[in-house]
DNA sequence: CGGATGTTTGAGTAATATCAACTGTGGTGG
DNA sequence: CCACCACAGTTGATATTACTCAAACATCCG
């Protein structure tokens, strides 16, 4: 993380007003990459990108946005244009409380779509924060809605999309209301893994992008409770970790932790 | 609660498949009453029941369902057919985790949508269950989706709807991620009051429709824990307790409470 | 009135937080 | 290139919170 990230972090990238200028194919290539070549389109807001809501699709897509480690895609309070899809590296997605403090509420993935609690009060309720260099398609709403108005299926898949985040919420809830810590961090650990998995990644390997005090936080822990854990999960041979690298060596025993008692 | 309930609640209370019979306007009269009459018209699916949308939603409403206390609207597993808007009384929706535990992830009082985490599935991934003798209004989901094809304006009422429930359920991971128990059940009260005084009752007393277990289970703590932070929330004079009748007394304390330590 | 269910309260315990010290580690500048 | 510094992570000792077990009490209905 270069020194200049403070800064930027602090300037921080904030999406501009969509100008929704005619778009020439010229400049779409550039800055609003096909989602018909993406390698998440299956995972993404429609997963059957052919046919017709092919074409379509990747007219809505507005600009690709680079984000740096650090940078803020936006913050509570921002004002809501576009939902955000992730093409590239991983975000979280962070809610401030009133007393100051902060908990991560998600960690996102190419393919998908972060912003969708915002549509309702038109006002961002939460901060989205890239974990690594990352790419960020911007989806203008208006154009979403536009193009859901004309295509049934496309307006089924973003009630489907936004199903799927209301089940993913209650599960992190069923996860913060009953579980106890190592089940939470078993939990985390299987979920990320099928994420993976399901993206064509390595199921069994890979790279943390949050500190273990990031990961507390969306477990509802403390950084040492999480360190606690880990040591004791490789202590007993459930999983590898050397600092951010983790390897799954015992995917049923890390399951069976959560279903017993 | 009847001893009959017990078997009720067994047999309990399933949504038949949706005939979509022609509707004869002298069968809506008793079965499916006009949005444009109903008390929480403006809470509910659409928030301006006005003009054009007032007679497409009275024809979308499907039945009525009356449920007594304890029976179960739906469970997991259960094929998702319609959405459910709380006419009268209230529910609460349970999720069952994989060793056979449960925990309450909402309480809802009339105007609230029930069924949108199905959507993506087309399977119930919860349970809703009666928490007193209540009226519900069935929504079929392919006439929803239909109106809102047809309708721009009741598109996005949707698009609103299911993204304030993603607001609710990540302030409820904020709950319980972040807050100590007297926090929670802190902001369980405040929260309970406000969507009461929403809904034009009073927000300084009103009955408790859950047990503490329940209640607790939704805030991630044991009944005991409840049962004694009401005490001490009495005794500090905070809310006046008895049973389930509940007044809020200093409703700055408890709004302290939430934002300090 | 009586049984079932729900609630309160107490005493002891287990889990996790807190405080604190120490140990990597990666990037930067001398 | 190396030394340093800030940051991330580990580990130990102790404190605190909420859970568990248990018993008594209340309430609601039939």
């Amino acid at each position: 993380m270069h020194v200049a990230t403070a800064v930027r972090n602090e300037t921080s990238f904030r999406p501009q007003p969509q100008p929704l200028a005619p778009l020439r194919p010229a400049l779409r290539d550039v800055n609003a990459p096909a989602c018909s070549t993406c390698a998440v389109r299956t995972f993404c807001v429609s997963p059957k990108v052919d046919g017709d809501i092919a074409a379509a699709l990747d007219r809505l897509v507005g600009t690709r946005v680079r984000l740096h480690k650090g940078d803020v895609l936006f913050r509570p309070g921002d004002r809501f244009t576009a939902l955000y899809a992730i093409r590239m590296g991983s975000c979280k997605t962070v809610m401030l409380t009133d007393d100051g403090s902060e908990q991560v509420v998600g960690n996102h993935l190419p393919g998908e779509i972060i912003g969708t609690e915002a549509i309702a009060a038109e006002i961002h309720g939460c901060q989205a924060v890239a974990l690594e260099d990352s790419e960020v398609c911007t989806l203008p709403f208006d154009r979403i809605e536009a193009l859901a108005h004309a295509d049934a299926d496309f307006q089924h898949d973003l009630y489907r999309l936004m199903s799927r985040e209301i089940g993913r919420e209650r599960s992190a809830a069923l996860m913060l209301g009953t579980m106890r810590a190592e089940q939470r961090l078993s939990w985390f650990l299987l979920d990320l893994s099928s994420r993976y998995q399901a993206r064509g990644y390595s199921s069994t390997e890979f790279v943390l992008r949050m500190t273990r005090e990031e990961i507390g936080s969306q477990l509802g822990l403390k950084l040492e409770t999480v360190s606690r854990l880990f040591s004791r999960f490789h202590d007993e041979a459930l999983i590898h970790v050397r600092g951010r690298i983790v390897t799954l060596i015992d995917r049923i025993a890390l399951q069976h932790l959560i279903t017993t008692s």
